[in-house]
DNA sequence: CTCCTTCCATACGCCTCCGTATGGAGGATG
DNA sequence: CATCCTCCATACGGAGGCGTATGGAAGGAG
């Protein structure tokens, strides 16, 4: 919020979309709008209409950049353990866990889950989620689970990922924190991954 | 939306709290607004104003509804088996199913946990979630779980409700539809109510 | 030094919604 | 029949957001 001090330089195209990826996260979908991120970014709307056709165009830059960076995210915390079991193991504690991020992570997902019937939002988000779940589906068929019941579970998974986030979110109070959240998050991941013969 | 032509009496501030509830249900907290609640309705603003003080009283007065009513689809279908392990699958199976509703259900509970740090949103999501999540966790306590686990099972299933409803309206086409939805459901109970000894 | 391109501020018109003021139709009541 | 109370339409002012028009500063190109 308080970052316009240092350069009083000319604004570029990305300064925008920074802006609006942050407005996003702290106020949804509606809080990219142009005068306000103008006055936050100490400029004007002349400046806005002269890097972007119209408010579209910006929140298409900034769903765009979003994605990018959630893929390299994912990616990146994709191959770390050997063992199949701890990888997802990992990348389910690292989810729940990252959900936290007030700014950065898992207010963007929330924001867009919430406007997820916009005509420029729907795409993105089908996109990403499809290929979460593609994901997750993997790593529960490496484990010994059919197509079929892989499939299950990673969309089990995904849903409690998305609604622990919402719980988080909306009403904190009733989920635990601290070390209680910690040993949450084990017991749920326990529950998850769990395999009945 | 079409349901304005039969009686030509005067308005209930009943009528507006409906419509509010349907707008709600339909696009959300902004949707209702007055004057676009004035024409669906046939009616104006000066009709709205008479029987409301502002904005936010309609809003209120939709919320409280909609707590009311959700209370006693609650409690009506709570007991309706003998066996905790049946009540507990019953109820599941339910709210995992119903969320199809696109203006009745679950689309209420979307809207609100979509705009969920609203001043008036907030006090009665967390009320409402708190009970439905202090029920949840008396019957995995019926179902021999401690407290602590009892409470960690009624989160996770509780998120992923919340989560599947998200899935089901954002992303339907990456979930299952007809009787491999039923299947799913299926197993997601399984899943969420086997007891490791 | 001049000109042209880049970048942006100012100012405008438009739309949508909120809330208020005011007056009036129509049934109830004496 | 006159009056009052209920319910609502019309009209207004204001706020906030979008998009456009226009002119001007600032620096590189010639």
């Amino acid at each position: 919020m308080a970052m316009a001090a240092g350069k009083r330089e000319s604004l570029s195209a990305n300064d925008w979309t920074a802006a609006a990826l942050d407005a996003l996260a702290r106020g949804g979908l509606g809080a990219i709008a142009v005068e306000p991120l103008a006055k936050a970014l100490g400029a004007t709307k002349g400046s806005f209409y002269w890097h972007f056709a119209d408010r579209n165009a910006l929140i298409a830059a900034a769903l765009e950049r979003w994605e990018q960076r959630d893929t390299e995210r994912v990616i990146a915390t994709t191959d770390q353990a050997p063992e199949v079991a701890t990888r997802l193991r990992n990348l389910l504690r690292l989810v729940f866990t990252a959900v936290l991020g007030d700014t950065g992570t898992g207010s963007v997902e929330l924001a867009l889950q919430a406007t997820a019937t916009h005509p420029l939002v729907a795409p993105t988000l089908a996109r990403v989620t499809e290929r979460r779940l593609d994901y997750l589906t993997s790593l529960f068929t490496e484990l010994g689970l059919s197509r079929a019941r892989a499939r299950d579970r990673g969309l089990l998974a995904y849903a409690a990922f998305l609604g622990h986030a919402q719980l988080m979110h909306s009403t904190p109070a009733l989920v635990p924190t601290g070390r209680a959240l910690s040993g949450h998050i084990d017991r749920l991941i326990e529950t998850l991954t769990t395999i009945e013969d």
